[in-house]
DNA sequence: GGGGAGAGATGCCGC
DNA sequence: GCGGCATTTCTCCCC
């Protein structure tokens, strides 16, 4: 114990990043206060002091604190003790360890961001320059616009000239994307002073509720795929195995 | 690079927890598709075949699997390449190392479950048997409905028999928070057929635009704190220096 | 820093 | 499975 806590506090003095496999409980209060029993985990300490514990299972951490949290380790009747406190969030977490399976450590060196194709401003960019998506007549005017009465994804207008304000969902349209779509219309034809504002939801699926929320308001729902530029993958390529 | 890929395969077989420092690049197709260029990081396979890249810094995985995903891995041509294939979900992922610093795996196993205190549905327990918080009139009559217009979290009525509902926020409400509302007291008015309805935002905060749409409504603010039962931490322990 | 909204959101619960 | 919604949401962007 005593020489992996000695371990851990050099890597994290040199600003390593480091891997903890232990048992351990875990008890945290800030933001709220949680408790989680003992149990097996993966403990990270990030290069910028953030701190992870993942369960062997599941996505997302069961327990964390943010960038730039001090911790302190010691050891204390055969525990080792991990405490990180973040003052200025109030945060605080400890981290009692009844085994230590082994303790990982090394400087990692990262400035790369994530390039990613999908998203709703893609929707919105494709929706923007093939505006028959929406309708024959839909004339796009601005797109992704931050107004005093919310952040439009498409404005524009058509033929009759009626204003028409399109809200794209990536995934499937629920009840709050029509109440957002629905706060946008009723905020524009308060401020332009006219009844003649359409709304559209464009996503690739609604739900049923919100198709009929749509319906009530008098908006429209097209259907809309987010855009993916690459689709390298063959599609018959249904294994590993050829691998 | 051989002896690594050996390891790392026989710990997925053997259904233990990976961890992987590596320098690598990364690329995802799935729900969207996403590029990230060469950089060092931690490569997490658990053990229910999730997986996640973590950069050395920030809280959030960078690109991740969910679990039940398919991880093959070979080397070639000096490259160790992890093949991350969910056809499930048709979500697919590549990582190129480049480099691999440590391979590190162990059996994990924790089967509990967290216990957080002062959620959202906290706060509602505390206003329904404590009903003084919102008005001195009012009289909860449930908590927590799923009715068919939505999941409403504390719901009563007042002295002049108006229905009450309250939206519960754990932080600071917004202008979905209050739309949220409306959509409730809206939906109770027409079912209930009377126009005495009364909307109340229980929340620590609210925004100015949230609170001004909530004035527009005849919507009340009432600031509430989620409680908190443990407060362990002594206020006046501000470093870790004496630990 | 506040406010608004997306996210490859995730996860939970209820129907 | 869908639907609704909270999350110690987190993150980004704009004002």
């Amino acid at each position: 114990m005593d020489s992996y806590a000695v371990k851990i506090r050099e890597a994290i003095n040199r600003n390593e990043t480091v891997v903890i496999g232990c048992e351990c409980e875990v008890e945290y209060s800030g933001r709220a206060e949680a408790f989680l029993a003992k149990g097996e985990r993966l403990i990270i300490i990030k290069a910028d002091n953030a701190l992870l514990v993942h369960q062997p299972e599941g996505n997302n951490p069961i327990n964390y604190m943010k960038p730039d949290t001090k911790h302190s380790i010691k050891v204390n009747e055969g525990f080792m003790i991990l405490k990180s406190q973040n003052l200025t969030l109030k945060e605080y977490l400890d981290i009692k360890m009844s085994k230590v399976h082994f303790v990982q450590s090394h400087q990692l060196k990262d400035g790369q961001k994530i390039q990613v194709v999908g998203t709703e401003k893609d929707m919105s960019e494709m929706i923007y320059n093939n505006p028959s998506i929406v309708s024959d007549d839909f004339k796009p005017i601005s797109m992704e616009e931050q107004t005093k009465y919310g952040f439009i994804d498409v404005f524009g207008h058509d033929a009759e000239g009626n204003l028409v304000i399109v809200e794209c969902k990536r995934y499937c349209a629920d009840l709050s994307a029509v109440t957002q779509l629905r706060r946008y219309v009723e905020k524009m034809k308060k401020v332009k002073g006219t009844e003649n504002v359409l709304g559209v939801i464009a996503s690739p699926k609604i739900t049923s509720n919100a198709q009929q929320m749509a319906e009530d308001w008098g908006f429209n729902f097209v259907s809309v795929e987010p855009p993916k530029y690459k689709e390298r993958y063959n599609k018959d390529q249904k294994t590993l195995d050829k691998f």
